[in-house]
RNA sequence: UGGCCCAUGGUGUAACUGGCAACACGUCUGUUUUUGGUGCAGAAGAGUCUAGGUUCGAGCCCUAGUGGGCCAACCA
């Protein structure tokens, strides 16, 4: 019952402090305004989960209101696709807006700056525009046609909405401070001319409003008390305030409340994009079948590779809210999936990539129909029937001719529970011309009491139903595919991200039905694609069950100098060389040279096993990364050989930023 | 040659100024199990970027430094 005091976020803690101060809880509000120009994706649900977080836990509304300003990259697909994800996501606004109803108060707003003296048209180029902007280290000129009069700006701003400019040739301009050190109050945009058609106000309008302009008025418009948006909308707070400055004494009476603008670090997942543009490119060029192809980081894609509402809900509240930079691992949005699914997926039996076994004791002609459970996490879910005979379907890795105790599995002479069956031990192999393996016989006991190490799942093959099975992996190989500076992202792409494999299942899946959730048991997760139709089985790996066997057995090739760890409470060389490492990037130079060497000297206790976790550092780590290296030195001055892992971790320091991290690979 | 933001285990987030820096993921043990899954029990791993300062006492406040991010679209 006692939900566990989830200690409040930041953004919870400024709204505590605004109710403290007076300000009273029928008065929250908050929005959530995408552009409507792309699909929502992961990064999005974090904004989504805050705002609309927010409004669950003080009970008030959250508008839902898409930022559409420029008719140019905005459709109405996308906002079909938006209102699809959110509401799937299970949250509920409270109406649906559109800038795009503001635009005649927007305008007159306009007029009414201009008449203020707060306004002016601005009749150059974009270029002079831009070269009088200066820079961030430098300041700007004023716009020769800065003081044009009250009554020429209203005629040109009057003009430019009747439509007799055509594009570029004028704009209307904020009067603010050429020199303002944060360039975005630089006499910044509010209305370009734009001869384009708007999916809602179609030829209506020919001046269109620039964010700044309208997003803050629109907060304003909505009585939006906590406008909440990302990092990098830091800088706009300046501008978000000012226009809001200017409309107020406007309209005090009708809008008395002024929307604060407050901003989170943004959710990054490692090895995927969060760019709407980027995503854009990988449907335009094929890469991926589209917005929700089962690979994408999209709430649709996600969702047609099986992840839930739930799931993806669990995850943002795990990842928490703040304002530093950071890089959430998959493994915890793979977490999640896999905590939701355990407790309701139906367990089935399904054969990825299959051996034939002869059980030669049991007559060709019998069958039997198994009781088998179909959840042991969920009493309720019952059961079915799963049919036996004496061919039967294992995993070919569920096999080998030799192998040590620690196989739990089959191998000759050896007896394994088939689960939900009998046991069976394995006699001999049938091979080919080329020494495979073309099929396994065995024979069973009907005793299924007696103990045996291991459970395998199979398929009987005169029941098997045959299935289409598309297994993904990243789609990128690299960690952060968009942060190298001079690499596009495009160059990361994996190209062996879709796998497809005709599989074997049991027979009760025939009639699956498209979305439905299964678990295969001992594999993972799986879902009924939407290419799924009338006899013909499509499924999505949604993610793998965790294997701690295939973790294991890497480690069983790569044991040679398998130290001993050191006395418990001695620490690890790694560790204080890790610890060293953090630090390293911030010392000053002798000191640097002095814990340089020491990492050097405690490298010698370090084995390869220990340091190779590290290669997988964040890449912001440079610190830590450069005591990687200096360990990785040692280690291959001392005899180590290069393997790919190696030569990964040395390439992508030299393409680092931290002079120190290049300088220490380069001479590896 | 500017402004703004940020800095806590491998990762992400906590910590009312004061008892050994907490939780989750990940990692590792053991255990249960007709899923090498789940569950259960447990462990390792940081002393909070650096240097000063304030204080009886500082991840928490101040100053400086270092490192990272953002800002020069008629995009949002």
């Amino acid at each position: 019952m006692s939900e566990e005091t989830k200690a409040l976020h930041f953004i919870e803690h400024i709204v505590e402090e605004d109710l403290q101060n007076g300000m009273s809880k029928e008065d929250l509000r908050f929005r959530f305004p995408p552009e409507p120009n792309g699909y929502l994706h992961i990064g999005h649900t974090k904004a989504i989960g805050i705002s609309f977080g927010l409004g669950e836990r003080y009970n008030a509304p959250v508008n839902l209101r898409f930022d559409d300003t420029n008719p140019a990259k905005e459709e109405q697909e996308y906002v079909d696709a938006i209102k699809r994800d959110i509401s799937w996501l299970g949250y509920t606004w409270a109406n649906e807006l559109y800038s795009s109803d503001y635009f005649q108060q927007l305008y007159d707003w306009a007029v009414q700056l201009i008449k203020d003296e707060k306004a002016y048209v601005d009749s150059q180029t974009s270029e002079a525009m831009a070269a009088q902007k200066g820079t961030p280290t430098q300041v700007g000129t004023n716009s020769p046609y800065r003081d044009r009069s009250v009554a020429e700006n209203l005629d040109l701003f009057q003009r430019m909405k009747d439509g007799e400019f055509p594009n570029g040739a004028h704009i209307l301009r904020a009067k603010i401070d050429m020199e303002d050190p944060n360039m975005l109050m630089r006499d910044p945009i509010m209305y370009r001319v734009m001869h384009a058609h708007h999916h809602r106000t179609g030829n209506d309008w020919c001046i269109y409003p620039m964010y700044d302009w309208t997003h803050g008025e629109s907060d304003y418009i909505e009585q939006v008390s906590h406008s909440l948006c990302s990092l990098e909308f830091k800088p706009h707070r300046k501008l978000y305030d000012w226009f809001k400055e200017q409309v107020y004494p406007l309209s005090a009476e009708q809008y008395p409340l002024i929307p604060k603008q407050r901003e989170f670090a943004r959710l990054n997942l490692s090895y995927t994009i969060m760019s709407k543009r980027k995503l854009l490119k990988l449907v335009e060029e094929n890469v991926v079948s589209g917005w929700n192809d089962p690979r994408m980081p999209t709430i649709s894609g996600l969702r047609r590779r099986g992840y839930t509402p739930n799931s993806i809900r669990k995850f943002i509240e795990k990842v928490g809210v703040a304002k530093r930079e950071n890089v959430i691992d998959v493994s915890l949005l793979e977490f999640c999936i896999r905590e939701d699914l355990n407790k309701t997926a139906p367990r089935v039996m399904a054969v990825l990539d299959p051996i034939k076994v002869v059980i030669t004791n049991y007559p060709a002609d019998k069958e039997e129909w198994f009781e088998a459970e179909n959840n042991p996490e969920d009493a309720a879910a019952g059961s079915r029937k799963v049919p036996f005979s004496n061919e039967i379907y294992i995993e070919k890795d569920d096999f080998k001719e030799e192998a040590s105790d620690k196989f739990f599995r089959l191998k000759l002479g050896g007896e394994v529970r088939l689960k939900n069956a009998y046991i069976i031990k394995a006699e001999e192999v049938v091979k080919d011309a080329n020494g495979n393996i073309t099929e396994i016989h065995a024979t069973y006991t009907e005793d299924t009491t007696k103990k045996v190490k291991g459970t395998l799942h199979w398929v009987s093959v005169k029941h098997a139903v045959q299935a289409e099975v598309r297994e993904y992996d990243r789609l990128f190989i690299d960690e952060a595919p968009d942060s190298h500076e001079g690499k596009d992202f495009m160059e990361f792409i994996n190209p062996n991200s879709l796998k497809i494999i005709e599989a074997f299942v049991e027979p009760s899946l025939a009639e699956a039905k498209i979305g439905a959730q299964f678990q295969f048991q001992r594999l993972g997760y799986f879902n009924v694609d939407d290419d799924a139709s009338e006899g013909k089985l499509v499924f999505n790996k949604t993610v793998g069950l965790r294997d701690s066997w295939a973790k294991a057995k890497p480690k069983a090739n790569t044991n040679p100098n398998q130290q001993k760890p050191q006395q418990q409470n001695q620490r690890k060389a790694i560790s204080v060389i890790q610890q060293f490492g953090k630090k390293y990037t911030n010392l000053p130079e002798e000191k640097q040279a002095k814990v340089r060497a020491e990492i050097l000297e405690l490298a010698k206790e370090v084995s390869y096993e220990e340091l190779e976790p590290l290669f997988g550092t964040a890449v912001k780590k440079a610190g830590t990364r450069i005591g990687a290296m200096l360990t990785l030195s040692v280690l291959l001055e001392n005899g180590l050989e290069k393997n790919e892992a190696i030569n990964d971790f040395i390439e992508k320091a030299l393409e680092d930023k931290n002079e120190l991290l290049v300088a220490e690979a380069a001479k590896l």
